[in-house]
DNA sequence: TAAATCTGTCCGATAATACCGGATGGGCAG
DNA sequence: CTGCCCATCCGGTATTATCGGACAGATTTA
């Protein structure tokens, strides 16, 4: 990873520092932008013109939003990712089998981003969208992709990133979090239990390729649904079946 | 819409010409960039770690690709938007009444942007994606966005981003169009035979609040199933209705 | 209703940097 | 093994991003 202390051009920084900004407060005009990031008002201005020029930003009266130019490129993005492409039919069948959500992780920049989720029949409201970035070890799906990494990459990533907590369930410990490392490549799978959102479990797999952890899939449900057999074998089972197919079908597509 | 001749910060507009070349020539090197620019090798290559800083694009043994952060803010801004959060259901309905595509446009900058799509059982496969900008001309639901505009805006739209043709049917003619758009607004929805994909035609409905347009839905198919009682009346009723219902939801929510 | 305050937008001077030429080292082709 | 191309790096300088302050409009307060 790179030293981020010299980027070589901050101007771009700023835009994008303004961008955060916007995702914050959902909407602002330049004058709040400026409190919010402390920098001067016509300076906030300037890059929310830029950026409305490029229509990155929507202006409505004088208040600004992020447009949805961002989708278009990530959009794109994610169309062009092989994984994404082999992984979603099957995420979607592992949905209509289990009821609940059924979601595709990779791992990019030392994070974990949800690239597609599907949702079965019972499947509750979550707070994840399409591009939705998470610390890896507050998820299952994370989990088993640093279990998969070098030991010196994951220590780097958590040097880079740091181990907030989000509920009282995540770990926070590094030794604690590689002996679990340890266990999920024992077993195969991941469970998240409650430890990204309250009330919700979760049981993800990896997709390896050689040896090289190339995403993870998962099933996540309220505790309540999760527990006892379904939570023990059923589950695992139907999501290790579709990691499996999913490896199969990256290797000879 | 703004003047885009003096943009305040230049910087930012370079970097983002960078990320537009990285999405058309989907990965590449600083000397690529470079050359399809024509900009010097190491200012493609200062941006390029800038963007890789800001965790925009990535960087594989010194090929770049547009990263999925995009998505972060893109997914981010689409899932604050009521009209796309009222719609999707509905959408989804509609896939599934009627076999085929299904989708929701919103016009932002003059472009018509696929904001959501389903699939109904079955739909053929597209070149569209969320977040898929188009020239409004170009399609349906743009088509009865457009017709919804008044005409200052809409001139306005056709003199910032011109009328080029996808297809040998899309309207290339300013009065043609204007002509079309009465048309669209007296029966109540549009048509695309063919205009933005050979093959697929689609009917659209706008999506009206209080005489102003929020965005369109449409069912979109091949042209050997999208003809005859179908295509005249059986698809353009399911969208009407879907549209409707959009609407009531969107007042009253 | 009027005054005060806040905000969006604009513009020009200057402090800061983006630009970019050229160097270096590595990978690949012949 | 040699030549060529590319990624990456770094420092000088031409260019610009930054930002203070002005202005007009909107909103809040008295």
């Amino acid at each position: 990873m790179t030293d981020s202390t010299t980027i070589p051009v901050k101007a771009t920084r700023v835009s994008f520092d303004v961008v955060e900004a916007l995702q914050e407060l959902d909407e602002a005009g330049a004058a709040e932008i400026s409190n919010h990031l402390g920098i001067p008002k016509s300076t906030a201005h300037d890059h929310l013109r830029t950026l409305e020029q490029l229509e990155l930003v929507v202006n409505e009266n004088g208040r600004y939003r992020t447009g949805t130019r961002f989708l278009d490129f990530g959009g794109y993005a994610r169309q062009q990712m092989k994984i994404y492409n082999v992984a979603r039919p099957e995420i979607r069948k592992l949905a209509e089998q289990t009821g609940e959500h059924s979601n595709l992780m990779v791992e990019e920049h030392g994070r974990g981003v949800f690239l597609y989720k599907a949702e079965g029949t019972n499947a509750v409201q979550l707070d994840t969208y399409n591009g939705y970035r998470v610390h890896l070890h507050t998820t299952a799906m994370g989990k088993a992709i640093l279990a998969h990494f070098p030991e010196k990459r994951v220590r780097a990533i958590l040097d880079r990133h740091g181990m907030p907590t989000v509920t009282e369930h995540t770990v926070d410990n590094e030794e604690e979090l590689f002996e679990e490392l340890a266990q999920i490549r024992s077993q195969g799978f991941a469970r998240d239990l409650e430890e990204r959102v309250r009330g919700m479990r979760c049981v993800a797999a990896p997709i390896l390729r050689d040896d090289e952890v190339l995403g993870a899939i998962s099933v996540s449900g309220p505790a309540s649904r999760m527990q006892g057999e379904r939570f023990e074998s059923e589950i695992p089972d139907h999501v290790l079946r579709t990691a499996n197919v999913i490896e199969v079908n990256m290797t000879y597509s």
